[in-house]
RNA sequence: AGUCGCGUAGCUCAGUUGGUUAGAGCACCACCUUGACAUGGUGGGGGUCGCUAGUUCGAAUCUAGUCGCGACUACCA
């Protein structure tokens, strides 16, 4: 291993990646305890952003931490076909060559998704490898696979046998861009400024109401539905108009005669009390229309335009002749906001627009197509979801499943517990097509196979037979991503072995849309949880807090933090292949501003030490670019320690340490120091803390741990300690071997510890450092540390003494780099020290910690004072009761060290009123358990006893 | 409107069952190129823990209210 002076990431990772990869080391291992994780399927046309780089980065955790506590370890990977948003994809590329799908033919079509999807299908797997993802390859799934695309022909037979899959005509959220149903949880609702618009309708037959108008008035904020009316609702209690009921309306502009009804859903307080009712385009009437048996008037075509004819059907859904089906030619073919306009400006010329006002409602939006949703009435597929949430509740509530954090539950609950039935269908053609066959008499009948189907009915050849067009939902086969792609429905080993997984790592963004149906799912066809833990993480936003999204131009390739790139480049790929080209002005203004210099190459193990540090329990994941610089730092520590190892060992690359010197440093005599025992001992601890934030799924704590033993134990005080070891004439053999050895091995269990967070640097070290370590036995094969065993907590490695010594030790020299630092003496300048008011055990530390103290604090010269020996004028410093003096012979500036201790004193005084404060109040002293009382008196102690010495030193000072 | 979450240093965030002198990283200031690392070292400044009440001997932590932000659900004639 050349090391050079910095960590250089690239020179390494992807290199290791391809030798683990080669290697197996992904695949399971055996072992009793499985322990497995299905990858979130990412959609396979798309690119991992920043939320993808998360998740890999938790998962990848896991894994390897399971791995390395040697489970039997399945991480499988994959890809889910995302119906709509790759469709999409592909028809723009279409439509670029001029091209219309519906010209092509299904069939060609779905060659040239095929296509699209052979080629961008390996940029996700190729982002997966770059971030250092150990998944088995071997076992890639997707979700039209046939195996999986069996599994969902299997659930869709079973559910619809079971009757819990159904067809009906029924309003549905209507995509008029992308001409498909999607369901409510596809639907986002954005506040937007609007108008309502007052309509005068007039009474048939000379009906007028109590204050002799011969028409009432509706408010609607869809005037264009007016031309579907089939009636006016108005509250059956409502004094007004009660009486009104069971007459009629003349519908403007379209001459229709309409009754108006009673219905509680009227609200005497709302509007004017008057509603219209559109029972084929608002969800509300369409149960008001059901109740009433009013027919349903579909005014709309799929894009969303005005029907030249309307479509009548009666309150069962079925055509009929209640009305004509004549509409206004002039709207035909109109565009339905156009035809709002043109509509509002006829009722204002017939003198029928009674007022408008300004007014905010809630609009339904596509989340794919970003076109505003229509009710429309269409045939669909449903799941009946009732039956199916039961046992999904319960699940969670009887702890089978647990979400992490905890809070996530009340969310599942609330959702389930008010679940909607469920539109499976869609009508695209990219995805599983649902597996049901229509005879010329439109009689269904649903198999596995068109053959099945013949064979289950008793339909002959004869017989004409067309499957249905619609495709199902994407979520429909994600729902069975667990259990299918581990084989069901046959009874394989895998899923023996691995299911139910153990942990779901997702964004509590897709709770509804993924995570629930597959509890549902899962719980129904295999009888078992899909997996037993659900960590739900926060969603990834950018510096301003924002989601980011492609539309809004901030989205991260995480390949680019990895490898970096420069500015141009960023902008550029930031602005390209936009829906919104409008954007772009905007978008690279603000890219300019938030990096001026472009990205620079962190790294990946930086990148996903990152990511694990931001992993804490809240919603929001700001990424923060100068943390992902400092973690870039933390692995250029982690270097540059091993470059001190190497260099205190004798061991490089050109003259590698020799078998006789490597079992010399492992086997030879070895005399701990107080700072070998020290690392020794707080290494278990950083081993205990981490372990145990994993199991708790803070990966934040874990890396904070790991950071903090690595910089500030390890590099920060330990790497300094074996200096005046290794580097002094007058250290033993023993003594210098057990430094190296100390430096050495708990560096080598610090690689293993860090393993799961920073995979790349920790093998690229360890390879070199383990053999050294003579810890390969701890590895199967010491082949990889991705399969050495992880470091174990070691209670009889604690070594409290050195603990408390060492803490003694810093705070000596931390004593007297204080003194340096405010009376201006520089590091270089060696100072004598005097020890005053020393305890016993000051005076055992002083001895044995002589050599260190004297190195680190660039010491010439240490004395002990008894009692009553005099000590000269000096610079203090307060290590608990001892007195560290730095005497003042001669230049030093009285003054500055009068403002010192001044300082000092002051800030002392405020702690001890305040702990007097509290002693003298007998409240405290009364109802305090004793061991709180106790704390406080001892440090009213010791405040007191730093006020006095603090203040006879100033005195002395003083006095001068 | 309802439910939930959040509000701690200039920024990004920790803070375990109420008892620490409220922490970390980054940024900032001063000094230092000493034989792992300037992607470094040493020292330092900076917080009335959103606000107000309350419970308690004691509240960043518990309760109620309030303000602000966000998410979700519902309604929107």
């Amino acid at each position: 291993m050349a090391m050079d002076k910095t960590y250089q990431p690239h020179a390494i990772e992807q290199s290791w990646y391809k030798t683990w990869e080669e290697k197996g080391y992904f695949a399971p291992q055996g072992g009793d305890d499985s322990y497995c994780i299905m990858i979130p399927p990412p959609n396979v046309t798309g690119s991992l952003h920043m939320g993808h780089g998360f998740n890999n980065a938790v998962m990848d955790c896991m894994i390897r931490y399971n791995r390395m506590q040697g489970k039997n370890t399945l991480w499988q990977p994959g890809t889910d076909h995302a119906g709509i948003a790759t469709q999409m994809v592909v028809e723009r590329q279409l439509a670029a060559q001029g091209i219309d799908r519906k010209d092509l033919g299904r069939e060609k079509f779905l060659e040239k998704v095929w296509e699209w999807k052979a080629e961008s299908g390996g940029n996700i797997t190729n982002q997966i490898r770059r971030l250092g993802s150990s998944v088995d390859w071997s076992r890639e799934r997707f979700t039209m696979d046939e195996g999986l695309s069996k599994a969902v022909e299997e659930v869709f037979v079973r559910l619809y046998k079971e009757d819990l899959i159904y067809r009906g005509k029924r309003l549905v959220n209507w995509d008029p861009k992308l001409h498909t149903a999607i369901s409510d949880l596809e639907v986002e609702n954005k506040d937007k400024k609007g108008h309502m618009w007052h309509f005068r309708y007039p009474l048939a037959d000379g009906v007028t109401t109590q204050d002799g108008r011969n028409y009432i008035v509706v408010a609607t904020t869809r005037p264009e539905t007016m031309l579907g009316d089939t009636g006016v609702a108005v509250n059956p209690e409502d004094p007004r108009y009660k009486d009104l009921i069971g007459k009629f309306i003349e519908l403007p502009l379209v001459g229709r005669r309409i009754p108006i009804v009673g219905d509680e859903h009227a609200d005497m307080e709302k509007g004017t009390g008057c509603v219209k009712i559109t029972p084929a385009h608002d969800f509300n009437d369409y149960e008001v229309g059901k109740r009433n048996k009013l027919p349903m008037i579909n005014i709309l075509t799929f894009n969303g335009e005005i029907r030249a004819a309307a479509e009548v059907f009666n309150t069962n859904g079925e055509a009929s002749n209640d009305y004509s089906t004549e509409l206004p030619q002039e709207y035909a073919g109109m565009d339905r906001f156009d035809a709002r306009k043109a509509i509002v400006a006829k009722f204002d010329e017939l003198g029928l627009l009674d007022e408008v006002k300004d007014h905010d409602l809630t609009v339904p939006y596509g989340d794919r197509g970003g076109v505003v949703i229509e009710p429309m009435l269409t045939d669909q597929w449903y799941v009946r979801i009732e039956e199916l949430a039961k046992p999904a509740i319960e699940a969670v509530e009887n702890g089978s499943i647990e979400f992490v954090p905890k809070s996530y539950e009340n969310m599942y609950y609330s959702w389930m517990r008010d679940i909607q039935d469920w539109c499976i269908s869609r009508q695209l053609w990219w995805g599983h097509r649902i597996p049901a066959w229509y005879d010329d008499n439109g009689n269904v009948f649903v198999g596995r196979s068109e053959a099945e189907v013949r064979q289950d009915n008793n339909l002959g050849d004869d017989i004409n037979l067309r499957q249905d067009n619609d495709v199902l939902d994407t979520w429909f086969s994600s729902a069975l991503w667990t259990f299918s792609t581990l084989g069901w429905p046959e009874n394989t080993e895998e899923l023996k072995t691995f299911h139910p997984t153990d942990v779901l790592v997702t964004g509590f963004d897709i709770i509804f849309f993924w995570v629930a149906r597959m509890i549902m799912m899962t719980l129904k066809f295999t009888g078992e949880v899909p997996f037993k833990k659900v960590y739900v993480h926060g969603l990834v936003r950018d510096q301003e807090g924002q989601k980011m999204s492609k539309s809004k131009g901030n989205v991260l390739d995480p390949l680019d933090i990895i490898d970096g790139i420069d500015l141009e480049s960023l902008v550029a790929k930031r602005t390209s292949g936009m829906m919104q080209p409008q954007m772009a002005a905007k978008i690279e203004k603000q890219t300019r501003k938030h990096f001026p210099d472009g990205i620079a190459a962190h790294g990946t193990d930086a990148l996903r030490f990152t990511f694990l540090s931001l992993a804490s329990t809240g919603r929001d994941v700001k990424f923060d670019m100068s943390r992902l610089e400092g973690y870039r730092n933390f692995c250029n520590k982690l270097w540059n320690a091993t470059r001190f190892v190497m260099e205190s060992i004798g061991h490089t690359d050109e003259a590698p340490l020799s078998a006789d010197a490597i079992a010399d440093l492992n086997n030879g005599d070895v005399d701990l120091s107080l700072a070998d025992r020290w690392i020794i001992s707080r290494l278990q601890q950083a081993e205990k803390e981490v372990i145990h934030a994993l199991d708790d799924f803070r990966f934040d704590h874990a890396a904070q741990a790991l950071y903090d033993f690595v910089w500030n134990e390890y590099c920060a005080w330990y790497l300094e300690l074996s200096k005046p070891v290794l580097w002094s004439d007058e250290s033993t053999d023993a003594q210098k071997r057990a430094a190296r050895r100390t430096l050495v091995k708990v560096l080598e269990a610090t690689l293993r510890l860090a393993h799961p967070m920073m995979p790349y640097i920790t093998e690229e070290i360890w390879q070199t450092l383990a053999p050294i370590a003579d810890t390969t036995q701890l590895s199967q094969n010491g082949e990889t540390i991705m399969l050495a065993q992880y470091p174990q907590y070691d209670e009889s490695k604690v070594d409290a003494q050195a603990e408390t010594d060492i803490e003694w030790l810093k705070g000596v020299i931390t004593g007297i780099r204080n003194i340096r630092a405010d009376l201006g003496i520089g590091p270089g300048k060696p100072v004598k020290c005097l020890f005053k008011n020393g305890s016993d055990d000051d005076q055992r530390r002083l001895q044995a910690n002589t050599n260190f103290l004297k190195a680190m604090a660039k010491l010439e010269d240490i004395t002990w004072l008894n009692a009553g020996d005099k000590a000269p004028l000096a610079s203090t410093a307060l290590v608990g009761k001892m007195e560290v003096l730095i005497p003042m012979a001669g230049n030093i500036d009285a003054a500055a060290e009068i403002s010192r201790l001044e300082k000092a004193l002051e800030k002392n005084q405020k702690e001890l009123d305040r702990v007097a404060g509290k002693l003298n109040n007998p409240k405290f002293t009364d109802k305090a358990p004793a061991d709180v009382i106790e704390k406080e008196k001892a440090k009213l102690a010791e405040f007191e006893d730093a006020a006095a010495k603090l203040s006879e030193q100033l005195e002395a000072i003083k006095a001068l």
